[in-house]
DNA sequence: CTGTTAGCGCGTTCAG
DNA sequence: CTGAACGCGCTAACAG
């Protein structure tokens, strides 16, 4: 059997209850005999048995990360990103648990003696239902992604506004006026906050909005070869296409290149997500990135300090994005 | 505070033993006290205190899976095929533990009282002292992706070797006979497998090994394009190029747009892995797919007979991969 | 078939 | 500053 306090204490001479408070670095031990124990802890190499802790405290040192899906919507770099960043903050500090929500039937695992906490990487409306019955069971939660108005859940996010108006900024520094968006699915939140930063940066340079350059896309691939299409079969074809995502950007340039047109020479593209595949696409795209590693290490700091804290009022943290310039747009001034 | 066997105990008038005994299955209870328990139960939506079960059963529900590193070496179509492979089977009725093991200081925390048992997605020799230490530790493991001979160990990887030998047997009855091969890492058992494979099914084909034709690479982008750049100044440019994964099947192609050449017109390339760009690219790219999802799943099915049912004993399986066939390569009969 | 009792390893009163 | 005694929620002997 593996050494408990009982052990160190029968060596230190010591009953348990003082082996226990030296090792928590209670301030009613003298460091003396403090010292003395957990240099026995070590030697005996003392590992506290986690299940015999969390009975009596209540916590799990269980951290939950949990996605929308972990199928073929989720994209694997955005995935990854998620992961990395939150692991490289909890370390071995905590277990982390990774979950799609929709692996679980119903939501009665989701306890507070199962997780310490949860970070949900939230990418539809639909997780609200899980979202609620965190907040209801009284688990700390932090949504990343999504802009959740409750005074218990902390979000972190992108401002997807400001890093699309910024985009399309540097489209119309690169001398483009004619500048088409492909939208990206509809009533999604992400969506609409794009559109916006495309209007802004076009109406605060004076250039006029063309109904016939705003496509409706849904995100994926498909969707932007087929809405590019369309774009080149317009009478007065953009000099540029500004894509809501890289998914839609590769669909809409493979459309491009199908018409016999080269890119940026003829047409210039723009991605939103710098999903991890536009860098290596030829041309490499310009994109956006969002820097959803740094925003899973945020979210990581975010949830610890409120589950060892119980820093946990609501709020909503904006993260910025940055433009990633590659070779997917020409100037053409 | 939540319900407990006790509170179910008291409303079912018989003892905490009967209840932990009917919610356990055991055959020592008479079906209808069983229902009677099990209705009750349910109907104050009663969650086992795994903390508590836990310390007297010496189980965790935790399955840990690690990684070599989450790092940019772990591509992420290959990391996120892995975690939804595994999560696919484990579903909620264990925590996933996703961890690079170089979050880990030292191994003291990777007990038996942490981890039911361990699925390691291995990529690199140096997790050996890893797996020792788990073996040592006496908890289960299942090595994904490398062979591991011990008799405590089940491996289960692809047969690189065969896969190769198919990929480089399409090359040729696609009639090509210069055909290229860019190694992997050296010292890496998966780089030796392949190139085995390439030797094969020239071998069997009666077709010369040009030793010019073999350029060593290190499975990243930039050595295919370095290699590949090499291969193009030859005086004898191979018609087809074989390159041990897809990263480095993107670099070669860079190079060999750079050198103002067209895939597949010009010269083929088959790449290795699917890693998850390669559909995208343009053209598309004809490869391997290994199939990673379906070695998580099983890697899972394992472990879970592993733990639950203690069938432990050492062994190796090989998995199929597939070939891919997309637009990278032309038939030039 | 069911209940009584004990104990898993730890943290926490309450006394000293 | 330290220790004795208790209990967290659960399962496992041992009785009946």
């Amino acid at each position: 059997m593996s050494v408990t306090i009982k052990d160190i204490a029968k060596l230190a001479g010591v009953s348990h209850t003082t082996v226990s408070r030296a090792l928590n670095n209670s301030p009613l031990i003298k460091n003396e005999t403090k010292n003395k124990i957990k240099e026995i802890a070590k030697q005996l190499n003392y590992v506290p048995d986690i299940s015999a802790k969390n009975l009596v405290t209540h916590r799990t040192f269980n951290i939950g990360l949990f996605f929308s899906t972990l199928n073929i919507e989720t994209t694997p770099s955005f995935f990854n990103q998620t992961v990395k960043g939150v692991n490289s903050i909890i370390k071995d500090r905590y277990n982390l648990i990774v979950k799609g929500i929709d692996e679980y039937k119903d939501f009665r695992l989701i306890t507070p003696k199962r997780f310490d906490g949860i970070i949900l990487m939230s990418q539809t409306e639909k997780d609200d239902l899980f979202i609620y019955n965190v907040i209801e069971k009284k688990i700390p939660i932090v949504v990343l992604n999504r802009e959740i108005k409750n005074d218990k859940v902390i979000s972190i996010l992108t401002d997807d506004k400001a890093a699309s108006k910024q985009a399309v900024k540097y489209l119309i520094d690169n001398g483009h006026k004619d500048i088409a968006i492909i939208l990206g699915k509809e009533g999604f939140k992400s969506t609409e906050k794009r559109r916006q930063g495309y209007f802004e940066a076009l109406v605060e340079n004076n250039i006029m909005i063309n109904k016939e350059y705003i496509a409706q896309g849904n995100y994926d691939f498909k969707s932007g070869y087929i809405e590019m299409k369309k774009l080149l079969a317009l009478s007065n074809i953009p000099t540029a296409v500004f894509c809501s995502n890289d998914d839609m950007a590769i669909g809409a340039m493979n459309a491009i290149f199908e018409a016999g047109l080269k890119i940026p020479e003829d047409i210039s593209v723009m991605g939103f997500d710098d999903n991890g595949v536009s860098q290596f696409l030829i041309p490499s795209l310009t994109t956006v990135n969002r820097h959803i590693e740094q925003i899973g290490m945020e979210g990581a700091k975010t949830i610890l300090e409120f589950v060892e804290k119980g820093n946990g009022n609501g709020m909503i943290r904006y993260m910025d994005a940055e433009l990633v310039i590659r070779k997917s747009v020409k100037n053409i001034i």
